[in-house]
DNA sequence: TTGTAAGCGTTATCAT
DNA sequence: ATGATAACGCTTACAA
């Protein structure tokens, strides 16, 4: 690897003169600037950025900590934060929550965000400083040099069930997400505050317990039907469970929106490919990413103090698993 | 930050034997041993990576560049190669390749896998070296130190054409993507190559020019029903073209697959969901990762020469849209 | 305009 | 067993 040592030498220079000449510093000739940067660029010269970052405390770089590869929900939220990140003249690493201490510890990054409900609250909150301000994206976490940017599943939840009995509907189901998980309880507390205020009981016998998974969305859908306890509408957790209650309302030839209906919550890509197309909420991901993002960089750069983000709005996509 | 210096004060030591204590040798007395690790752990210190990777030459970080986070159809290399990484006691960072100069460039990381067209091949090939060996999983590229890691897509297609033609197909069109591209040109020889060996002309109308968007695949088929040129079956460069091109077919009602086959290539998620579900061509994508990442641990830490590696073979999965 | 030298936080060598 | 000290490659005051 060749070194600003290397670049002093043969052009018969300081390794200052090489490192002012390379920084578009005022102090060195326009003549052997020219020099430096030619013999720089023909030796294949670049400077390493860690030991430059051990001395200059800025590094221009932000980390994404993810590792859920196995959900491309998640894909368009990490595009959102790159586009940001790119735009500012920043890098982004993503690494995993293994690997996550090893940045957070040492002045390699700038900032962070977190996607990943692997990490601790505990590691985040010991690793947020002056210096590595966080933004979260999967939980709310209060402290200082820490922001949230969550949906707000809450009022999504909401704005669903009170179209939902405007139409008419009464009866509903609700197939749950990962029992203490923020979502699930957000969006259950959503449904049933929207029904009770309404006059409308939630009882709960019809309360499936589901994990987010396709699979246990369409063991709930099978028990409704063993049970014969078919609502007018059932409300997943997520789009995955939907799909699963889907299958197996098709599986017993129940049909779908006539006989009940099935929203989602999520709008993943599937939803509007499945037959029928599925009625769900879209966050909208790209721009979760990108507010998030923002937000980092507020402080970074503007060095903003006390923002409060915003919660991210969701909206209903009205398709076909509902009436 | 705390730094080592501070641990030693605080200690009473020299910042010599906090880092011999810390990195568990041998000189330093047990007791000794035993306080400057309480005292390290309580003033929260964590050795700054940068300083130390200056000094010792390893890092244990490999990198992925990769940026192409609409199309999913990655996430699963991406995680097979994740899980490769940690099994290894390596870390994983994934960066664009807006930086990945950055990283390729400055001893930061030990290796590097390449996924993503927006890297140059020069690029790739000026920033090789013995100390980064570089597996590419997107391109075939020679030179010291380079391993390509892809799938065989022509056997692939050999394999499926000989199939289908088994099955009493002649009549085959075919929707390419972007031209000049390496899985383009692959899939399209082995198609074109083996109908030839079997005695069947493939003619250059029944060619058509995609860009492997689902768009593109539904311009094709609309071209087909309009120029009256349906085929028995079309197989298209990738799986989202043959949405595309069912989504056209199903338009003008023309039945999938009784008045015509379609056959799509990788396998993405949705060809599952479908109706009716897609035949297309499997690739092992959590293993090709998984494969990619191994390559580059048997010279990073078995240093292991002259390894060649196996091409991924991907396999037929026949559903709903073919006979 | 150019060069010298200190220092960033480590590890490693060599005295003590 | 412990501690000075040089070195890693760079930036940056400061001196020349």
């Amino acid at each position: 690897m060749v070194s600003i040592k290397d670049v002093a030498k043969k052009a018969n220079v300081s390794i200052s003169s090489v490192s002012n000449a390379l920084n578009g510093r005022a102090n060195v000739s326009e003549e052997t600037r020219k020099r430096i940067v030619e013999i720089a660029k023909e030796m294949n010269y670049y400077p390493n950025t860690m030991a430059r970052n051990l001395k200059v405390k800025r590094t221009k770089t932000v980390a994404l900590c993810f590792s859920e590869f196995d959900r491309n929900f998640y894909f368009q939220i990490i595009k959102g934060i790159n586009d940001c990140v790119v735009h500012n003249g920043y890098d982004l690493i993503i690494c995993a929550h293994h690997s996550i201490e090893k940045f957070l510890r040492n002045g390699f990054i700038d900032g962070a965000m977190v996607l990943d409900k692997n990490v601790s609250d505990e590691l985040i909150l010991s690793a947020v400083s002056d210096e590595l301000p966080i933004v979260v994206l999967d939980r709310e976490l209060e402290g200082k040099n820490i922001y949230s940017v969550v949906v707000d599943n809450y009022r999504a939840m909401r704005d669903l069930v009170n179209e939902l009995i405007v139409k008419g509907y009464t009866r509903f189901s609700y197939v749950s997400g990962v029992e203490h998980t923020q979502d699930n309880i957000e969006r259950y507390e959503g449904m049933k505050d929207t029904l009770n205020e309404k006059g409308i009981e939630f009882i709960s016998k019809n309360y499936y317990h589901g994990d987010f998974t396709e699979k246990s969305g369409y063991q709930s859908a099978k028990l409704m039907i063993i049970s014969k306890n078919i609502p007018e509408v059932v409300i997943c957790a997520n789009d995955n469970m939907a799909i699963g209650v889907i299958k197996a309302f098709k599986e017993s030839d129940i049909r779908i929106p006539e006989d009940v209906s099935v929203i989602g919550f999520d709008d993943i890509e599937l939803a509007n490919y499945l037959e029928p197309h599925l009625t769900t909420i879209s966050t909208p991901k790209y721009e979760w990413g990108m507010y998030a993002a923002t937000i980092l960089f507020r402080i970074l750069v503007e060095h903003e103090e006390s923002i409060i983000p915003n919660k991210i709005q969701a909206n209903i996509r009205w398709r076909q698993t509902s009436r």
